[in-house]
Formats: C-alpha cells, structure tokens, sequence
DNA sequence: AGCGTAGCTTGAAACGATTCACGATCTTCG
DNA sequence: CGAAGATCGTGAATCGTTTCAAGCTACGCT
C-alpha cells in the first residue's frame, strides 16, 4: 500500500474523486454534510495530497490573483555563504517578503562553489520553483536563460545585468563613503583589508574607496588580501597591518567580521582603536554595535535589500510576458560610533 | 505552448519517448548514435524534466543503493534561526553529511514560531522531500506521525522522544563541566544569563548548572532573563548583574553572544574580565576565539551533530520498515581560553 | 538455413490529482 | 403541474514522466 490516494479517501467517504478534489480546493462548492463526510475521511486515513501530481495537473500556475485563495508558492533564496550575517540578513529581508505575501522561502547555499550554485538552481527547477532570489558566485547569461525558459522568476542580488532583474546597494558609493569619512577625520595613510574569493561587490567598494582617497590626493591604500573574511582572517591582518611602513593609520575592511577581529587583535597588540589606527567596517552587523570598540561602519540596507528583491521576483511573476526588467539600487548609509 | 515535454523532444529527435526517458535516465542502454541525437534535441529544445511528473510515476523513491546512480534526494533542513551561527553550523554538518552521498539541502527557518514550523513542514512534505531534520520549536507528536506516513525519515536535533531519531548533545553534561570549572577557579557567587524563549537544552545546561553548583555547597545561582539570546541582550544583563547583591564574581551564559556582549558591555563600565568576574559561554562559535577577551566557553560538536543527524536521517530512509529509531548522544567539551 | 542471443527501441499503461461538461435533485413560481 | 434555475456530484480525460513486456535487427554459431 504506497500511499493514500483521493481515490481512497473517496471510497471511505462514499463520493466520487471529484468531489474530493472540491472539498480539498473549493470547499465552497461542496455541501455541508459532504464536506464533513471527507474531512473526517482525510482525517482517518492520514491523506496527504500529492503535491507531484498536483502541480503535473496544474501545470504552469495561473496568473495567480484569481478569486479566493493565493497559490502559495516556494521561492529560492540562494546565497553565498549561510554563515555570513550579510547574507543572512539580505535571505531574512527577503523572507519577510514572501511570507507578508503569502509565499514560502527555501534557503540554498552554494558555499562560494560554481559547482553548488549550479546544482542548487538545478534542484530548484526540479522542484518547479517559482522563482530564485540569488546572491551569485558565477552564474552565467546561460544559467540565466534556463532558468527563465523553465518559467521562473530570476532576480539578482548584488550584482546586474540587463536582461535580470536586480536589486543592489550601491557599493562604490559606499566606499566613497567609507574613504571620505577617513579622509574627513585626518587620516592619511588608508589599508583596505579583504579576502578571497573577493566578492564583485566588495571590488567595487575598494574601487570607490581608492578613487576617492586619490583624487583627495593621498597615496593610493595599500591592500591586505587574507584568505577569508572572517574574524580568524581579521585578527591575521592585523599583524600584516603593522608590517607596513609608513603604518597605516586608517583602515577600511571589506566587511565587518574582518573588522572585529582586526580591532580585537590590534588592542590585544597594544595599539589604540581609533586613536592609533582608525578602523571602518561594511555591513553593520549586529555585532557591530556591541563590539569591545563600538565599530564604526557601513550600513547595507540589508533587509529592504531582500525584501525588494522579493517584490521583483513575485512581480516579474505576475506580469507575465509584459514583464520589463527592473533594477533596484539602495544607497548605504555611515554609521558612526567610536572606532572610526 | 505550455512546455517543453519528453514528447516533443522525441518527435524531433525521430525517436520513441521511452528512448528519451532512457536516454535521461540510463544513458547506457541507448546506442550512441541515438543518445547524441537525444542530447541535441534537449539542447535544442531547451527541454527541462518536469520533476513533478518523475516523481509521481516513480512514486515512493526506491530502496535506493540500486544499481548505477544513487537517486538525488532533497531533505529539509529546519532550524529556529537562521541568524544563529550555532544553528547555521550545525545545519552547514548536516548539509556536509548529505552533499556526501549526493543529496541535497533545503533550508527552513521557523524563526521561533511554532506556526511557521508547521508550514515549513507542510511544505516539505508537499515537495515530497525525503526527510527532515529538524530544531525543533514546539513539534506535537502527532506532527511527526504525520511526517512519517508520508513517508519522510524525521530527526529531531537536540531534542528527543523516543519513537524517532535523534541527535543531541548532552547539555546537561555541558552545564556541570561550565559549573565545575567556574568553582574550580575559585568562584562563589555564580550567575546564569539566558534569554527567552528559552529552549529546552538552555534549560538543561542552567539544571546540570544549578545542580552542581548546590551540590558543592554555594548558593543557588542567580538567573538574569533577557529578552533574547543576542549580544545586545548579553550588554543589558551587564547592568542587571551589577546590581545583584552580592554581586557574582561567575557567571555561566546559556550561550556564547550573551557571553561576548555581557563582557564587552563589563569591560566598558571598568569592570575585569575575568579578575572581577569570570564569565563562560556556552557553543564555541567563531567569534569566542577572537573576541576582546577570548572567551572560555563549552564546545559543542556542532558540525558532528548535523553530521549525524543527517546520517541518521538517510539511514531511517534505506532500511525502510526495518528501522529502528536511535538516539546519539554527543558529549561537549570545555574550551579554556581568558574570559573564565 | 535455422536458431539463440545480445543490443536497441517501441508504445501503452501507470502514477495521483484537477478539471469540466453533464446529470441528478431540489426549489421556486407562474 | 411543469419548467426553469440552483445546487451538488460524477467520472472520464488529462498533465509529463517512467516502466516494462514485447518487437525488431544483426550477428554468431551449429
């Protein structure tokens, strides 16, 4: 006995599978007395629908909007790294949205891997999602066009293309922000710490930052590139920062993980944040906050980041043929405290 | 045009749809000729399998281990929090376990809300998913019951009931090793920091605490209730533990971003960590190690605990009815570092 | 030539739900 | 009393895939 069919519950219930099907999707339509005979039909036999032979049924969902009740769909988040608060923040952001809309969020990670990247977006066109929100590692225009053809929503976070729609921060302007701010508070000699594989985005924070501090006609920042960019990564930098002559007496780290465990290291090291060594982050994380050093940094509209991203796929869902690709861009924003 | 099916594939490859279904399934049984042909066809076509109509006609995935390639599978992954590193750790192991033998991760978050539980379980059960592992918020017995006569192998993570697999780790162990070796330096006056809601392993570690601590002769512990487990709540509790007469000279925190706020927030206000007060965490997250004053804090084998789970889940799922429900019980360990 | 075999291919029968054109009853009202 | 609606139910057709018994060739062997 596989499994418990409609057809079952039908017999049990002494009605056809017809009306089954009624009581399951338009209860409305179904007397009172019937209703009642195949709930508790359902009820005793443990039925659970088949959610595989629904959709084949289904195919393609309806334009959605009908009358009554949403067709509740799963949508994919999938992000670079599940452990990065950044990353988690954007996929809460766009949870939050999918769920205020009725919608449901599966979380994929591809671990900076093109391989799990591919293979997550595989499984999500399996499972006939019905569109991914993706914070790429390396997707390609072709990866893309699958995934549209299969008939799902694409929205890009972090990153643009033309023919996707896209939500970002404007991270070029955060590093201008973030140079400017060192500038502005009279430091001179600016590190710029990251880690590889260095994020597209995080290039662009660096290139906004160098510009600014060069066409502000300080030396061009020294890079520090460690070999992730966490806290561990962070507290290594520190030792490399000091290395450096002339010291650096302003740094600006690609995101905020580095940056505690840098300032950690460096007041372990006896050199005084800010006074000493001025040091920003990017993300605000909560951490960031609390930090021994209340640090000084970058904030990414994180959440909204999500959240609009998520209103893209489910519009680009709904419009259908007459979509037109959209490209969302936030504006970060300084977040002074004590470190910088 | 609705979408690509096997059929059109297999009209433009001038071949029969049980070739191509081989051809997508056991290439080895098509004449290479054919396959090519296929393959080009598919390429052409862009055609995508529905996965919904393989699963329907393949019904209750088979014993797998069969000849040839191991059937892919998707399990659910669902913890309280996504923003957790514990959680993400802990589903980052179970991810690991799974990826090894070829299947796949979904994330779920239930965000502490036994309402969003139940819907992540309805839809991994809709999905057809092959099994759930799960943190569990408030899960009913008959929840589960539901889950496996659909077919799912259910485990729960640091929660246990007999009738299903579990893994945990055993916080009541965690909380004496914390107690011990906090009156082992000497402490008298010990506090415990928590945050509500509070799950049942914190309230395990605080009685495996308590009892320790009472049966060394001191009194009772102090238990300052936050409103959360983050590291904001952590700075709140520093006053709170300030104005406790006497005031501690130890304290046990139900997790490790209490611990770095609460010390951050005491070494603001001049207070010596770990001279005035010694202050141990409980998880051994990233940030313990590189924190201001690196924390002492009790490990949990959180990869190994995904690990496992995972294992056990995919072990429920090959032998079928023959299965026999266990429980593994994973010891913790005590990380000395500075903080205690 | 006759026969067995191996290697490919075929095509119809599922899988379990949804849909929809039709009946079957029951009301209501002229 | 009879006809026109309402209101409910029915059950066959259908979605796209996999499965599997059966058919077809070509080949080797006696």
């Amino acid at each position: 006995m596989p499994q418990t069919s409609i057809r079952e519950v039908a017999k049990r219930a002494g009605v056809s599978v017809g009306t089954v099907s009624n009581v399951l999707n338009r209860p409305d339509l179904v007397a009172e007395a019937t209703r009642d005979r195949v709930r508790a039909a359902i009820e005793e036999l443990g039925f659970v629908r088949n959610e595989s032979a629904r959709r084949l049924r289904r195919g393609p969902e309806r334009t959605a909007g009908e009358f009554g009740d949403q067709p509740r769909r799963a949508f994919g988040v999938v992000v670079e790294d599940l452990t990065n608060p950044y990353a988690t923040d954007v996929a809460r952001g766009a949870e939050a949205a999918l769920n205020a809309s009725g919608h449901d969020a599966l979380w994929l990670s591809s671990d900076y891997s093109a391989a799990k990247e591919r293979r997550s977006l595989e499984l999500l066109e399996e499972q006939r999602a019905a569109g991914v929100l993706i914070i790429p590692v390396d997707l390609s225009a072709r990866d893309i066009s699958g995934l549209r053809t299969a008939g799902m929503s694409v929205v890009l976070i972090d990153r643009h293309t033309p023919d996707v729609c896209s939500a970002q921060v404007d991270h070029v302007a955060g590093g201008e922000i973030a140079a400017a701010h060192l500038l502005g508070i009279g430091r001179e000699r600016i590190a710029f710490v990251t880690g590889v594989p260095e994020p597209e985005p995080c290039v662009e924070r660096r290139d906004g930052a160098s510009r600014t501090i060069t066409e502000a006609g300080s030396a061009k920042p020294a890079t520090l590139i460690q070999d992730a960019m966490s806290p561990t990564e962070g507290q290594a930098a520190a030792h490399q920062l000091l290395e450096l002559s002339p010291r650096p007496d302003g740094v600006f780290c690609a995101n905020d993980l580095l940056a505690i465990g840098l300032i950690n290291e460096l007041t372990r090291l006896g050199i005084r944040v800010p006074e000493d060594i001025a040091v920003i982050g990017y993300d605000d994380i909560e951490l960031a906050a609390s930090a021994a050093v209340p640090l000084t940094t970058i904030r990414q509209p994180r959440r909204e980041l999500g959240w609009e991203a998520a209103e893209l796929a489910m519009a680009e869902l709904g419009e259908g043929k007459s979509h037109q690709h959209r490209q969302v861009v936030l504006r970060p924003e300084l977040v002074i405290r004590e470190s910088a």
